[in-house]
DNA sequence: GTAGGGTTAG
């Protein structure tokens, strides 16, 4: 054998040793078969790169008149590699070339069409077969099975499945997942049932795929069923079934059952532990989800993701993205999945600085052209306060798709601007993009906050006129704070009565808030009651209430309320607010003495308290419902965080032209929006604040929310 | 000469 081993062939990991053996090759010109030629081409098909497949094909082209069955083990050799499109563009070579296939290159060719989710491809492919009178091949047939559920053909899956006269426990696991995969779950457990009364035999993998699919569909009692079978027929459980029993009580939230497994395990391997933390996490139980994710020593992608989604989701986005910057530090490569995470908690955090750094991070390894990344950094700008930022993503992105649309239309919303959000929805129609029940929500909203009575009423009926889309109750939730916000309280009334959903504890809690800053204080002791039946807990609908009280005077009342909240220990939410500032972000609470340029700030509050007062403003307290004089209400006013954050923001230095940020908790007070507005007129600077709905955009003496909100 | 199926992040 011409002095090149065959063991040098399998030890080529690069395109630079399969050259090297190749022109070894050229240069012992033995005269060979063309069998070497043929295992280096293999051996390159295994490789990750497209110049090793391109290799492949131009080394291919050379072989004379190559035998089926060696343009079939390259099919199979390509379709299970790393570059599945290799098998798709020899294909393409051997149909030009006119060279026959015969029905065992198919499963490979189906295969990679499988993995590329290529279904132009697979259904011409589906069509050669059918002409070459292969349809009844059993092989082929499940290939095809598997071909159209990875493309999301589910339907046409079955057409196949239900044509089939022979089906193996394989045939029926494919067809099942595939109705797994597509979250058809009824689905799943119809087939499984018709598959156990077809007297097919079960394994464990077959019952893997179904405790998933209950997992993913939330069925616990079907999956406990399962469990149960499986004691009592004796199954042997492997490490796989393990992880699915524990995966889908953790995914039904019942942990304690997925413990039970769990805690039985002889190894908790990294596969089960990532379930087990993603249950809980998905519960809530962070601390739980972080015990487990501490104790797991060889960490992958998955599990870093688990976690960080798992904090994301559950409100603590900073805790996400300190997490984030930990697994660059252990420097694991994220993917998609895990920026989608950390881009939605940076949107959560509203951390602008942050943001950009997220954003080119993005750039930088690959993500800045997939569709899903750009509409999350459209939407995590617009909720960072930058809106110019957003739109710019949003006219730069190469695709747009309805969920880019809404999301940019949404972004508007929440800034106030709703001729720009009214516009972009005219804009999309003329692209012919089909508004969906999301779109509508921003377009509500946008209308809702900017007063637009009229126009959000023609919005409302067009989505279920035009677009034959039944409102939900989030469009209801709009429309009655639509009414709300314009005073229009007993239409909101009427809708809320007249709706086809029992109202929520947000609608209730719209009417209740315009109640109150409208004074309307029956309507709003009834709304905040309603709420209360719901929930009786709600910290807001009891300061509400007892400061409605507060105001009739009704101080039995008030004492009552008051009672009932130290009794059980609520408290209303504390106003807080942040501050970013050179890569660092304060926090105040109100009156907050911790910061260490405390006395700096507190004497530039006296000092633009005294400067606003000589254009005109005088602290008001009329959104302080406490029962305290009148004097101290005053000095309360003062110290609301958000005013202590802006004189910070005004003590530091910042860059050139650069605005002020303020993100709060609560809704901003009355007496603070007139605050700011000053500050941005007398200090000739821009102030952006995120409050708990939307954002105030203050310059020059003018909100842009134009004093409604 | 055949092959195809399983668990975890969203």
């Amino acid at each position: 054998m011409i002095g090149i081993e065959k063991g040098v062939l399998e030890s080529c990991k690069t395109l630079r040793h399969v050259k090297q053996v190749h022109a070894q090759i050229l240069r012992s010109k033995v005269d060979h078969s063309n069998s070497l030629l043929l295992e280096l081409i293999l051996c390159c098909c295994t490789l990750p790169s497209s110049s090793s497949l391109h290799y492949a094909l131009s080394l291919f082209t050379q072989i004379p008149n190559p035998h089926t069955r060696f343009s079939n083990r390259l099919f199979r050799q390509f379709s299970r590699g790393p570059t599945p499109e290799g098998t798709l563009l020899l294909y393409g070579l051997l149909r030009r070339k006119g060279t026959l296939l015969d029905r065992f290159s198919f499963p490979p060719l189906l295969k990679a069409v499988s993995k590329l989710s290529a279904l132009n491809m697979g259904l011409e492919v589906h069509g050669l077969v059918s002409k070459l009178g292969f349809h009844d091949d059993p092989f082929i047939q499940t290939a095809l099975i598997a071909m159209y559920a990875a493309c999301g053909r589910i339907m046409d899956a079955r057409l196949v499945f239900d044509k089939m006269s022979h089906r193996d426990v394989v045939t029926w696991n494919i067809m099942i997942d595939g109705y797994s995969q597509s979250g058809h779950y009824d689905h799943v457990l119809r087939l499984y049932e018709e598959m156990k009364i077809s007297g097919m035999e079960l394994d464990s993998i077959i019952l893997c795929t179904v405790l998933s699919a209950c997992g993913h569909a939330g069925n616990l009692s079907y999956g406990k069923a399962i469990h149960e079978f499986i004691k009592d027929n004796g199954f042997r459980v492997d490490s796989h079934l393990q992880t699915a029993l524990v995966n889908m009580y953790a995914s039904c939230g019942a942990m304690y059952l997925a413990r039970e497994v769990y805690d039985q395990l002889p190894s908790k391997h990294l596969v089960v532990s990532t379930a087990m933390l993603s249950g809980y996490a998905k519960i809530g139980l962070v601390k739980d989800a972080r015990f487990i994710f501490d104790q797991i020593v060889e960490k992958d992608l998955v599990c870093w993701s688990a976690m960080i989604s798992g904090y994301a989701e559950s409100d603590q986005p900073q805790e996400a993205l300190e997490l984030f910057d930990e697994m660059q530090r252990q420097r694991i490569v994220p993917d998609q999945i895990t920026m989608l995470s950390v881009i939605s908690a940076c949107a959560h955090v509203g951390a602008l600085v942050k943001a950009r750094w997220v954003h080119s991070y993005a750039d930088k390894n690959g993500f800045g052209r997939a569709l899903p990344i750009n509409n999350a950094l459209v939407d995590m700008y617009a909720k960072c306060g930058n809106l110019v930022r957003a739109r710019e993503v949003f006219e730069n992105m190469p695709r747009k798709n309805v969920i880019s649309w809404s999301s940019m239309i949404n972004a508007f919303a929440i800034h106030g601007d709703a001729d720009s959000a009214i516009a972009l929805f005219h804009r999309m129609k003329v692209q012919n993009i089909e508004p969906n029940a999301v779109t509508f929500i921003g377009i509500l909203y946008a209308c809702s906050h900017a007063g637009l009575v009229e126009k959000g009423e023609k919005f409302f009926s067009s989505m279920i006129n035009d677009h034959n889309i039944s409102p939900q109750r989030e469009h209801y939730g709009c429309m009655v704070d639509l009414y709300c916000r314009a005073k229009l309280l007993r239409k909101a009334l009427e809708l809320i009565e007249t709706m086809p959903f029992p109202p929520n504890v947000i609608i209730w809690g719209s009417l209740m808030s315009a109640c109150q800053n409208h004074g309307e204080l029956e309507l709003g002791e009834f709304a905040a009651k309603r709420l209360l039946e719901l929930e009786p807990d709600h910290d807001g609908a009891l300061v509400v209430l007892s400061n409605i009280y507060a105001q009739e005077k009704r101080w039995d009342n008030v004492g009552l309320v008051r009672k009932l909240m130290s009794h059980k220990g609520i408290s209303k939410e504390k106003a807080c607010s942040r501050i970013e500032l050179n890569n660092e972000v304060h926090v105040f609470m109100m009156a907050d003495r911790y910061h260490k340029q405390s006395n700096e700030i507190y004497k530039k509050l006296d000092e633009i308290v005294s400067q606003l007062k000589l254009v005109g403003y005088t602290p008001s307290s009329s959104g302080v419902l406490v029962d305290l004089e009148e004097e101290e209400k005053k000095e309360i006013v003062l110290w609301h965080s958000e005013k202590l954050a802006v004189c910070y923001g005004l003590i530091s230095e910042r860059k050139e032209s650069s605005c002020i940020r303020i993100i709060k908790n609560l809704r901003i007070c009355e007496d603070c929006h007139s605050f700011m507005k000053l500050v941005s007129k007398e200090y000739r600077v821009e102030i952006v604040m995120r409050d708990r709905t939307r954002f105030h955009h203050f310059n020059g003496g003018i909100c842009s929310c134009r004093d409604y909100w």
